[in-house]
DNA sequence: CGGCATCCTTTAAGATACTG
DNA sequence: CAGTATCTTAAAGGATGCCG
């Protein structure tokens, strides 16, 4: 949690498996179940408006996503472009720090897609057993 | 969110952008911020008991491992091994699915290290520049 | 259109104590 | 050791109404 520059080199103490540590706060956010599909739609077709999100987003609330772009913002994954015209046009698009997160999110969201059925399953057979033997 | 046998072929139309989809909370569950940490900590150690992953997991309750290691075990991730002895020992260790989840997993926990820096550095930027223009 | 403010309900999380 | 049960607190989420 302590600072990286160090005179025998960098040190990188950033641990999410320390109590804390920032780098675990930011995993939980970039991991939030909001946060993940809009920068996974933000990803696969690029500059986006609130309304189209909302769409995309099947049953994502206002305030969510708003909540969610906010904290995007801040972070310095997405930007936000306000056009100054009657009715508002605002536009959200991955910076490049966004970009990077792309592959990652990508994998884990298709490995979701991809594995869903076996977890179903496995499900079932937990169920079906019982809460017998615990 | 329809099953996916069908007399043409596969259609597998899991799609987490469509509300109630299943893939939606899987991937919600398999991002969130302690089983991230206990499949992390399983794939680089390989199995281990409930203790050493409280150790490992600085800052995780009982109530949360133990609640976190029983869905990822009715998920098909964990496995979960009773030795009867006494005092009682177990073991949890990654089945053949959970493996597969060790990439990605590993690659969004080293992207939130590597660049936990940048975001720091971004929200200090978004917030000196003030609400202000919001 | 794209929000934010407020209120309220529902979950999730944490602390503590106790048991097989 | 490895939990469960209980209680309390914190956060997430939804509904509504207002505004630039």
């Amino acid at each position: 949690m302590t600072a990286v520059e160090n005179v025998t080199g960098p040190i990188s103490s950033f641990d999410p498996y320390e109590r804390g540590c920032p780098s675990r706060d930011l995993l939980d956010q970039i991991g939030s179940k909001w946060a993940v599909l809009v920068l996974g739609e933000l990803g696969r077709n690029g500059m986006s408006r609130f309304g189209r999100l909302r769409q995309a987003l099947a049953g994502v609330s206002e305030k969510m996503l708003a909540q969610t772009l906010r904290t995007l913002e801040r972070d310095g994954l997405v930007s936000r472009t306000v056009h100054a015209e009657v009715p508002p046009h605002v536009e959200y698009e991955l910076t490049a720090l966004g970009q990077t997160l792309r592959e990652p999110l990508k994998a884990l969201t298709q490995w979701s897609v991809l594995h869903i059925e076996e977890v179903i399953t496995a499900r079932q057979e937990y169920d079906d057993r019982g809460e017998r033997s615990r």
